[in-house]
DNA sequence: CTACTTTGTAAAGCGTCAAGCGTAAAAAGG
DNA sequence: CCTTTTTACGCTTGACGCTTTACAAAGTAG
């Protein structure tokens, strides 16, 4: 499915695109015959069958011998992509939670580390736990840093197009920091750090609430709002990386609109400020008065932008996601009675269904495509860790 | 520097591949000798000899045999694509005037025709007209309809997802025009219909204000305000194709911004309502105090939702065209203050420097992509005009 | 006219894939 | 247990397309 740009090409380089086109087809459907293979890139027989030895012997495959078949004649050999040859990162960098997911080449998770952080946390003690995170996640799989190809890491705030730095977040402190050079002593393999927004979209297209649109808006609702746009099938930055940012326009209230909930009248004095909007959530459930009214002020200004992303994009559908989505029962009807209102064509709205893991999984999806860029979008080199 | 799937490719598909990147080299750099074109591709000498003669033969390239060569060593032998054999249609429709441009495959244009129209034209009108231009056009050019591979029309309001129907537009009982189908009768070749704003944005890439950019927001300032936008070089049209209809917002004023310079205070009674625009740019131009206090307003409330376009996409330019853009003198400099106050990371705003031609251009350059990828999107057929 | 440079073209070699056919290994049926 | 059927394996052959090499052709520079 990847594409290739066409200049011209030789024997060699089309033995290296069909041998891509199998790796392809065998992550896709992991444990092959060569006929299924056959079949499905179009090939013959013999051509997938000398190519898929040679994936073996370079270590992309593993072979696995005929066991007990249950269909008639004789049972196939079954190859196998070697997802285990290497191993992703994808982290999330909340103000509440640092969570960690290590993944196999298929996506496949293979351990997850989630440490409580101190919202107010300085950046020094912030990037130590964020280091103990890391640690233990790998420690705990068997995994050293060498055997990861590619990490990516979400933060909140916007982040600038080297990618590098996040030049405003409402973390305390956080503007100095650089991540990319903070975790480079630690790996030698490419480090990608993303905006939290951005990468939960990524991770509702990719498993989530809208796997089967290529035009996705992902609201991120929560004590900040943001948003991620993926059009055409793809994570769009911006060329400033500021994508998805109309927050910042005044007439867009999202700065303010979870304030609604915050300073909702009958919270009691023993729930803390973090707590407050799931509290307004619950008693709107119940029915009360002031918390229902509440909510859908929230709605309502939530949805002035999510109607100009949507009158600006006309996307197939709208997630919504981030921490407030365990609510969404609450705030889905209002949003798309306010979107019917404010926009010209109506698209599916859809509450998230990763929840809180979306940031994390969309960055793991992040060094996943990381991984594919570096080795399989120009020939295909032997089965180690890119290096920057 | 098109793209192919990576799918199973034999030999045949090899040299398809091969043939196609020599006749991308060859429209890059019209004459070109074998070791440019062999230099540029990569392929070896031989290899782009013979591939360049079956271009010949299939009547894809012609030969011109060496003049006189001013280099040392023996002259070269020069291959050119025969942009001649065949020709794209492009046709704004506007609201006073029809413009079709015909051009060759190189996108050189052949001839062009210009009709004025009265604004209250009702459809069966308008659609004489177009037919008068666009038979006038052919013949005037020598051109019979068989002879055109792609027609592209411009429509101003928005055109649904099949690219038929506009269902909703300012032109008086357009709205049950299905173009397509009227044009369908003359032509055999692709017909797209297509929103004005959007062909804009795509003419100011191709040759106007934007040639250096991948990421535009091309904005429509006239009676009617719109946008178009173009991501990651690739224009956007949204999955119902309402991609860019900001406008529609409330809190965006573009509907009502055009107003400010029409209902300007001392615009004489001989100015007709159509000219009033003009007339206010002229006379803020020459100082005139209401005058100046109508731009500045018309430019506030161009300025929301350009903001909101900037900040939902975060381009690289924005481009000012439309009607309007011959005043952009005017309206640049408070348009770039009013985006460096609302926007997070200000972009490159920019005058169109087609103007009014920028649509019908648009239309031009889809219509030729439009052959791109029929043609040269999956193998290479004969020159022939392709079918719907 | 000769030396030199560059292009055009032919021949040889190699790598890759498709087609075809015999063989191997299982299950099903008698 | 043996035969038949079914499917996959693996080998050979042939065709195709590209590269390399070599050499003739067509100009310029001296």
């Amino acid at each position: 499915m990847t594409e290739v740009t066409t200049t011209g090409a030789d024997l060699p380089r089309l033995r290296e695109l069909n041998s891509l086109s199998i790796v392809r087809a065998l992550r896709d459907h992991p444990p092959s015959t060569v006929t299924e293979l056959s079949r499905r890139t179009g090939l013959s027989r013999p051509a997938v069958d000398v190519i898929a030895q040679g994936l073996v012997t370079d270590g992309w495959a593993r072979v696995l011998e005929p066991g007990s078949s249950s269909a008639v004649g004789r049972p196939a050999r079954r190859y196998q992509f070697r997802a285990g040859a290497g191993h992703v990162l994808g982290v999330d960098v909340g103000a509440h939670k640092i969570l960690a997911l290590l993944a196999d080449l298929d996506g496949t998770i293979v351990h997850s580390v989630r440490h409580a952080v101190d919202a107010q946390a300085g950046p020094a003690e912030r990037l130590a736990e964020l280091d103990a995170v890391i640690e233990s996640c790998l420690s705990q799989a068997g995994k050293s840093p060498t055997d990861i190809w590619a990490v990516t890491v979400a933060v909140t705030g916007a982040v600038d197009a080297s990618g590098r730095t996040s030049f405003f977040t409402p973390l305390p402190g956080w503007q100095s920091v650089d991540l990319t050079a903070h975790l480079a002593g630690r790996f030698s393999c490419p480090i990608v750090v993303e905006n939290d927004c951005k990468l939960g979209a990524l991770g509702e297209q990719w498993q989530g609430a809208a796997t089967d649109a290529v035009d996705i808006v992902y609201l991120q609702g929560g004590m900040r709002t943001g948003a991620g746009l993926i059009i055409d099938g793809v994570l769009r930055r911006g060329f400033g990386g500021a994508a998805g940012e109309i927050g910042a326009l005044k007439q867009v209230r999202w700065l303010d609109a979870p304030a609604h909930l915050q300073n909702c009248p009958g919270v009691p004095e023993t729930v803390g400020p973090d707590d407050a909007a799931a509290w307004v959530f619950n008693a709107a459930r119940d029915g009360h008065k002031a918390a229902r009214a509440a909510v859908n002020r929230y709605v309502k200004d939530l949805a002035v932008g999510a109607a100009a992303l949507v009158l600006t994009l006309d996307p197939q559908v709208v997630v919504f996601g981030g921490g407030f989505s365990r609510s969404a029962d609450l705030v889905l009807d209002p949003l798309r009675r306010e979107l019917e209102r404010l926009c010209l064509r109506m698209p599916d709205v859809r509450a998230s269904t990763l929840g809180a893991d979306s940031v994390a999984l969309g960055a793991l999806k992040l060094a996943l495509n990381e991984v594919d860029q570096r080795l399989f979008g120009g020939g295909l080199s032997a089965p180690v860790a890119p290096r920057r």
